[in-house]
DNA sequence: CTAGGGTGTTACCGGTCTGTAACTTCCAGC
DNA sequence: GCTGGAAGTTACAGACCGGTAACACCCTAG
């Protein structure tokens, strides 16, 4: 008899989805390692036969999301293949998107405003993973055609920032609901710089 | 015999001093009752005399720094009284010295990442005081003269937040450290419309 | 001088946290 | 069918959490 759908995959990976879930939705220092073995129907020494620490399930997690962030760079690739423009243009749809899907944020964001320990093992890997995005995005505005790509992506990086912390903020009806409008005009002035 | 500086205030003012600076530097979730009282230089009973739960000293911390951060209105418009463009360029500096003097971003988004209970009262309070901020902005933008000034408002806004979250997640020397620029092209194609 | 309120001290409550030890159970591969 | 390793179970350690009770103290207003 099949259980659940989850049920049935490897003790690992149920603690490790469901542990990016919660850390997600309560945040890492709202979340217990007690809560999330029992989340994802295992219990905690199973957890510490995969996971050394919770800090490392906590940089294991980071970098799950991250390479399923990654993913919408395929996507966005394969909606307009070699249309560079259209890509940059599908990627705010998208990220408009993902900010009306969830009202929690970017998940390495928030951690990083969690764990304030400068030496936290999470602090290298944000800034690690949020770098190699930051530059996805100015090859692509670059290979668009945009003159000063560098300062067109970082500004579409801090509007976005901005959106998904300000929904925690104030919700879904304040400024971020613009968010789709200001990247377009924004991308409209530096195309023609 | 005056003791240090702090010494000679009220429990009460110095346990809210004390707790808006260490929620700052390591998170309201990063700091307990007990590390509080003990820096103030007092002890939990008299935090609970004053304070009737950890939950209302958050908000009485939120209020309070808000209180502080509403201060630079009334620098912006003691610099240039009477001319609004300026003000609104000055707030810009402002916010961009702000940026550089401290890494640890807004108290009130980086509490809304901490706080995940919908029903937590700091919630409301920061969402009051958000909003409040907001519409001080989008006045001063309309008063400047600028035409779509609750869009450009909305636009700085995201900006801001965006890179006080940036810069405690790839520190200053990424995106955010363009902010004054970014800032200042906006406002002045706002102007051109 | 005295009364009383604000403050400090100590000890404690029940709960939760990360992490571990020792043991049992299950199940797949031989 | 047996065996070996992965997984589950229970109990626990030691620290910390928010919050409270009881009591001693001190300092100031009358």
């Amino acid at each position: 008899m099949t259980d659940g759908v989850a049920e049935r995959s490897r003790p690992r990976d149920r603690i490790l989805e469901t542990a990016q879930d919660m850390f997600h939705k309560h945040g890492i220092k709202g979340v217990g390692v007690d809560a999330i073995t029992e989340a994802a129907g295992t219990n905690k020494m199973t957890l510490y036969r995969h996971f050394e620490s919770k800090d490392e399930l906590i940089v294991e997690c980071l970098r799950a999301t991250a390479a399923k962030a990654s993913r919408i760079w395929d996507e966005v690739e394969a909606k307009h293949p070699g249309d560079k423009l259209a890509q940059l243009h599908a990627w705010v749809q998208k990220a408009s998107e993902l900010l009306s899907a969830d009202s929690r944020g970017c998940d390495m964001a928030n951690a990083a405003v969690e764990l304030t320990e400068t030496d936290h093992p999470a602090r290298r890997v944000i800034k690690e993973l949020k770098e190699a995005q930051r530059e996805k995005l100015v090859a692509l505005c670059r290979d668009a055609g945009i003159g000063q790509a560098e300062l067109l992506a970082d500004t579409l990086s801090l509007l976005l920032e901005g959106a998904r912390v300000s929904m925690q903020s104030v919700g879904a009806e304040g400024p971020s609901a613009q968010f789709v409008r200001m990247a377009e005009s924004l991308i409209a002035s530096f195309r023609a710089r």
